[in-house]
DNA sequence: TTTTTAGTTCTTTATTTACAGAACTAAAAA
DNA sequence: TTTTTAGTTCTGTAAATAAAGAACTAAAAA
């Protein structure tokens, strides 16, 4: 049914990206975006019009318009052109998934600001809490230093 | 109406409860379970009953069992029980921080194995996405390296 | 100028979520 | 033994989400 290592076959490349698929939604994403997402990872070429992902997905268009605008928002995908050619072909832009940790770094640093300012505030009735508060805000702060660094350490690679 | 630096002043306290319940709806969490984590972070003592939760909050009895049963699974908060008394007195439980944190990057680490299963078996026909992919991967699992680094030298502390 | 293309937006519907409130339960206290 | 406590579980509901399908639109093609 299936021939080599590749996904030649149609039914096991969409069993597949059902697959794949259900992983991602786990990062919050709706079941069509991460289908999108998944689609896009094991698609070949690795660029999709809109009619593409909105086929193989069998799913409708506003699902698809809607799944695929999240993804250009968040950065998760881009799209090209080619040149007498009014399609737009997205594809996953992986240059982009730095960008997209730093993001989520930069939401822990900020949520580390407010323990901050908490503890700041707190009283000095509750020593052990308040040290175990310290600790985790230092830890924080200590981790979100490490991943700045292997940012930057990756990106002048 | 409110005095020195402290949350003496309840109104003023339930207004910074809310607000920063608000900033941890980031992280997934429902309204009223993320009101049960600002409170007992500026909650003093750090540790409450269930119905001093259910009553700060003005919430529902299933609602607040609910969140705090979330809470407890995760594992963010844990409660203590003094002798003579049957209620459960519950708290932040900022010991397990650093066992979350890894928890995400394990979640992080899977996926990077599924994508290195999907570069395997793609073909060679679209080498510069294949590239960008491995990439990806290669950043991911310097990141997650980093991450258990920086959880272990935090550990050794 | 009409028609097709490549989507977007609007309307409707099914499902899920978040919660309230009431009914329930098991252990302890009275 | 009855009653209270400290919750849990069940039932109902309002609101939010996810998606389908149809109507729409702007640009390009015929």
């Amino acid at each position: 049914m299936h021939r080599n290592n590749t996904y030649f076959d149609m039914d096991n490349l969409k069993q597949r990206v059902e697959d794949i698929g259900v992983v991602y939604e786990q990062f919050g994403k709706t079941p069509i975006a991460s289908r999108v997402f998944s689609f896009l990872l094991l698609a070949e070429p690795s660029y999709k019009t809109f009619d593409e992902i909105r086929e193989f997905l069998n799913a409708s268009k506003s699902a698809v318009s809607n799944a695929i605008n999240g993804h250009l928002q968040d950065g998760t995908i881009n799209y090209k052109t080619f040149s007498g050619d009014r399609k737009r072909y997205f594809y996953l832009d992986l240059e982009n998934w730095k960008k997209r940790v730093e993001e989520y770094a930069k939401k822990l640093y900020d949520f580390n600001n407010v323990m901050e300012d908490v503890l700041k505030h707190r009283s000095n009735n509750d020593i052990e809490f308040n040290n175990e508060l310290k600790d985790v805000i230092d830890f924080q702060n200590f981790l979100n230093q490490k991943i700045d660094e292997a940012i930057i350490k990756w990106k002048e690679k």
